[in-house]
DNA sequence: CAAGCATATGCGCATATGATCATACCATGA
DNA sequence: TCATGGTATGATCATATGCGCATATGCTTG
């Protein structure tokens, strides 16, 4: 076995590309960094984002959902915070990867 | 600025979301698997997944238009081949992350 | 050129997903 | 209890996406 990972069954292949699927939202991605320095109230989300309330928690129930974050109530607003820091580092990774693909389209099409 | 990530402007943000989502979909997940080990060419692919030949196709195209693969014609084969090898880091991320979600679900409905 | 294997693509269907409107729910304070 | 601010949800529409069939394209060999 030259490599770490495990084939990975059927029932994990779909949780991680359920995963994926979560995170490959713009809006999502947005709310999610607007929680990166902590947690937020869904009206601040609402004026962080830019987007409508009702867009805005039905996207929170969709991350919710999948774990990405966790609920808190607070008297009549919820506050939402990010459950597991590493989708940060996911993102990074995504990031240094477009950067690596953007160079290599530019190098090809030179 | 307590975290090193910057706010990613409107446009890395969809490319961002883009590539989260071709990673979004098992078969596509199950085309990369197959590809760990290294290149290989469609029909093989279309064994190792189980999938139609059409299907896999479509998914190759859609992997290499955001540039998780590379092709390589070779007489009347065509090989394909993961381009950025980060990509299992991600995979291996999100199994962690999922781990951890599992683990807390199974904690708080306890 | 004809035949045949390997791969890609146009078309259509079924379903999934995101956005919005209106409204319901929930907690607080008068 | 009623009114109000904050949040969630049902209904609906438009669009996107995955899938398969049939066919087209590309390459090789006879």
């Amino acid at each position: 076995m030259p490599k770490g990972g495990k084939p990975l069954g059927e029932e994990a292949l779909h949780q991680v590309a359920r995963r994926f699927a979560v995170l490959g939202e713009p809006m999502r991605l947005r709310i999610l960094q607007s929680l990166m320095n902590g947690e937020l109230p869904v009206n601040a989300l609402v004026e962080a984002t830019g987007g409508t309330q009702t867009n805005v928690s039905r996207h929170l129930q969709t991350l919710a959902a999948a774990g990405l974050v966790s609920r808190r109530r607070e008297g009549a607003q919820v506050f939402y915070a990010v459950a597991d820091p590493s989708i940060f580092e996911l993102c990074e990774l995504v990031c240094g990867g477009i950067r690596k693909s953007l160079a290599a389209q530019a190098g090809s099409l030179r």
